[in-house]
DNA sequence: CTTGACAACGTAAACGTTTGCGTATACTAT
DNA sequence: ATAGTATACGCAAACGTTTACGTTGTCAAG
């Protein structure tokens, strides 16, 4: 059964493929009789519209792309990404749009992949994680004026629409809850300081200890961490000093498992004989033992703003176009 | 800076559209000369093909989509999805292939959606997962001759193709194993029977319970667990038995990983205490404490003949395009 | 009866490609 | 010189829509 068109059915009809046109979208200029004949017609044929010929026409596709870095397989944020991409998904269909996963290799040659997705027509907009410090994407992108949104905010050199959750804020908050609880040996577990987010954390925690009159030291600051191997030889390494601190402020939910994991072999119990939290607070961070403390990342209201800001206008003022959202803090028994 | 077509690039070297379209393609019938100045100035204008009207006029979109569920988020495999996802993408890309996520709902709702996919152009075909029993997808597309492909056996009444690790087999080895360890107290914690795979990996457990003359007991065999909650009550419940088991086959790596939790909540340790296996093996697998025995889905082969098979032609003879990949057996300290 | 307005269509162009077919040129073989 | 052939192009149609514009017919107001 070949696929029915507009013109099939006009054909069929007695009327021109226009009008067809006309009386499936509704649109003024054909008669409620002849209407009704139409759309009879074109629900028996099963006919739908063919998406492609239509995009070709309107000039958009109605399709979203999310640029997914693919040269590092097996990747490090394999929790948080079914949650992202289904949430992304979930917002696409609300706004009938298409979402287009478009796999890239980093470096040079990731960006010009980038740029042919959006110039070969395929996708209006192009969505783009893991934001690093003098992010080559970026530069590319917005001197190109190629429509993109960032999940991650801009550096104050480039403006560009982006959505991002404030861990500054948010290790600011956890940070200070473990002083509220009477620890001051307190050691941060992050991630590598090239991306933004990275520094943001690690900043949040600087400044709390900072605001408390708590000496930073630097032996209980470990960043740059990627993968379960490094967070476990840092956490060994924590722990094995003269005097290893008390709690632990951790930069991702994975992070802190594991740490806890490298503990328990210590034989120390989490919220018992020292206190760590997370940041994600993913599905399983409940399900931890002892369930973790964690901040919250909004993945629903993230992806809603990342998918509108992608398809609106881009005349709009690029402040409306920076959203901010803030982390919520899960108190657990970790902690 | 607009997009620049082939024409835009036809009137400034003078030529037709047709010679700049033979000349970017390699197709034949246009001089060496010409040819190398048409590239030049395409270069030179950033230009890119537009794949929509490609497609439009090939018929065909070298587009595949992938029928998500979105009907129940989060969903019960977190950790499946990622791996998933960008195994698809990354053999996507090796045939220039844009992958398509497309969510659907369940139910007879979704199966509208995923015709939609198809009969409006916007993919050549479709891969479906968490084939069900009676599966009302299959039928529908089956029974329409749309192009898809599961990842998951048939039924043996409509013959489709398909990809799919052969669960029973993996989980009478694993199952064996540890009869081969001493174990004669051996539990099964299984996934919901409405899908194909929870039914294949259970018979495996039970022939091999045969196979050695271990009687079957009712009490140690828990299935239709989709979430950590319902894993942890099962796990609870095998524990508190009179007897209670010394070793258990897990249908996937969560399940085991939750079980391994509530045994140390016991005091039980695993691979010392009692034995467990999981199915998957994922990436953490081998962190976990101890690591975990488990069953290798081969995802990177999985994704690489689904992407294949949905792409071929659908004239060859059906057993060629039904393909069963062997699981691995990767045998750690957890058993 | 004329004029105008409005509804209900049809016509044709446009979106950017690819490709079958026709044609002019140049070159080779007789 | 002539016939034949290969090469290098151009022309135009096609893919399936949408939409600006033109045309017809009807009907009411003057």
């Amino acid at each position: 059964m070949s696929r029915s068109t507009i013109t099939a059915i006009a054909r069929k009809v007695g009327v021109s493929a226009a009008t067809v046109s006309r009386a499936l979208n509704g649109a003024p200029g054909v008669s409620e009789k002849k209407r009704r004949e139409i759309q009879a017609l074109a629900a028996e044929l099963n006919y739908h519209p063919n998406a492609i010929a239509r995009n070709l026409q309107g000039q958009r596709t109605n399709t979203i792309a999310y640029a997914v870095d693919v040269s590092d397989r097996p990747s490090t944020d394999l929790f948080f990404f079914k949650d992202f991409i289904t949430n992304l998904a979930f917002h696409c269909a609300d706004y009938n749009l298409d979402l287009l996963i478009h796999p890239v290799t980093s470096g040079e040659q990731g960006v010009g992949q980038i740029e042919r997705v959006l110039q070969s027509g395929r996708a209006d907009g192009v969505i783009i994680t893991d934001i690093r410090h003098d992010d080559q994407r970026i530069r590319y992108l917005y001197e190109r004026k190629l429509r993109f949104v960032a999940f991650g905010h801009d550096d104050g050199i480039y403006r560009y629409p982006y959505v991002d959750v404030n861990g500054e804020r948010g290790i600011y908050q956890v940070t200070q809850h473990l002083i509220d609880q009477g620890h001051q040996r307190i050691a941060f577990l992050g991630l590598p300081l090239a991306y933004y987010c990275a520094i943001d954390r690690r900043d949040g925690y600087v400044q709390a200890l900072r605001d408390n009159n708590i000496p930073k030291i630097s032996e209980y600051i470990i960043v740059g961490l990627t993968n379960e191997t490094e967070a476990r030889i840092a956490m060994e390494q924590l722990l094995t000093l003269p005097q290893p601190p008390t709690a632990f402020v951790t930069a991702s939910d994975m992070l802190a498992i594991h740490a806890m994991s490298v503990a328990h072999s210590h034989g120390l119990r989490a919220g018992q004989d020292y206190a760590i939290t997370g940041f994600d607070d993913l599905p399983m961070a409940q399900h931890t033992d002892p369930p973790l403390t964690s901040l919250r990342q909004p993945f629903d209201q993230i992806c809603k703003h990342l998918i509108e800001l992608t398809i609106q206008q881009n005349n709009s003022p690029i402040e409306t176009q920076q959203i901010l959202l803030e982390p919520e803090l899960i108190i657990r028994n970790s902690s």
